[in-house]
DNA sequence: AACCTGTACGGAGGCAGCATCCGTTTTTGC
DNA sequence: GCAAAAACGGATGCTGCCTCCGTACAGGTT
């Protein structure tokens, strides 16, 4: 059975390290200069021509979601720790606001994350870390749902939009006045009101 | 007196022909290419050279603030229609909506839209168009405020804000029901609770 | 240790769009 | 009609995207 199962030669060493040195510089400049930013700049400083940076990622969403990998890893792994908050509610918002900081770190990402978010068939290397971070605040919705603390009619696909455009907004250095009020009224949509179960 | 004031001499005729003609093929661009079209072509089909269209238009916003600028008083114009409604709670619903059509119906407007509304100094010729529906949304929000419908709290800044991102997620051709729920969401957000008051 | 094979490198090059500059054409006032 | 001013428009330089192919190198073999 070889080593691990798919492939018959293991991966040559350079390939490992420049798609290393790549991922690194790319996230560098990806949060220095947007998720816009010259990808020929990116293959320069890592010290690789253009040629290479495109034979390792075809695309600037290929190069983008691999950078994203590590990062929405963590993210969802912070999880665990959300979830012992007990408070149902106080853990979504947690989680949405968690996400909002996530997508605003890189200046553009959420015009990507968007177009990827909607798609079914992962025509694009971003679904899926989408769909990962689209099902986990759904779990986040369901739980809060379940306590009462959450409108039934709302997805957690619909969350998953409205941190995108919190996000979104946020780029687009809006006074924090402003985007905490949106914040504030998005939240107030989405929760049950008191009076309506009891 | 001379003819208005400012100019010591009349416009050229050519001047203005070719202002007309860019502005109308500029429009039919961004309609159907997206505000990020190229403008070497829509010079080309005015039947102009690139210089022609830099000198009239210097740079891509202004020939979109240019652009906008009918529409842009046309959908104000709407005003007394609406505010004829009587409810200043639907009156508002109706205006944002309105907004929202306007904003989506150019893809990638919002982003110069947001980017305009933030600055303080007119810095981008997009900053008066953005100013004058601000305002108006304004005006609306107070009314519905002074009838009790709409927080305390809430600006009309905040809910251009929101009509421009629920515009930016439709634009990412979002399907219908989450924008509806995600509309709707931010419905209740900036409504005042009907118990709250009585 | 030298070789050989195939894999990966990397830069040259073609393309598109932006924005400018200046010789030429057009318009207008006289 | 004429001359001056004003506007035209395309050639131009630049940046970034992405591809293609001759070359160099890693890794296994003898």
């Amino acid at each position: 059975m070889a080593t691990s199962g798919q492939q018959g030669r293991k991966p040559r060493a350079d390939v490992q390290r420049n798609r290393a040195t790549l991922l690194e510089t790319a996230q560098r400049h990806f949060l220095r200069h947007g998720v816009g930013t010259s990808l020929e700049a990116v293959a320069k400083e890592a010290g690789v021509g253009p040629g290479t940076l495109y034979r390792h990622f075809p695309t600037r969403e290929a190069l983008l979601a691999a950078v994203l990998q590590t990062r929405s890893e963590e993210l969802v792994a912070r999880q665990a720790d959300i979830e012992q908050l007990g408070d149902a509610a106080e853990a979504l918002e947690q989680w949405l606001r968690a996400m909002e900081e996530y997508f605003s770190a890189y200046s553009g990402l959420p015009e990507p994350l968007m177009a990827a978010a909607r798609a079914q068939e992962p025509d694009s290397p971003l679904t899926i870390p989408c769909d990962i971070l689209i099902t986990a605040t759904d779990q986040y919705v369901r739980a809060a749902q379940r306590a009462g603390h959450v409108r039934a009619s709302v997805q957690g696909y619909d969350l998953f939009l409205a941190a995108c455009s919190l996000a979104w907004i946020k780029g687009n250095d809006t006074d924090e006045e402003s985007l905490g009020r949106l914040r504030a009224l998005i939240a107030s949509g989405y929760r049950e009101r008191a009076d309506a179960t009891a």
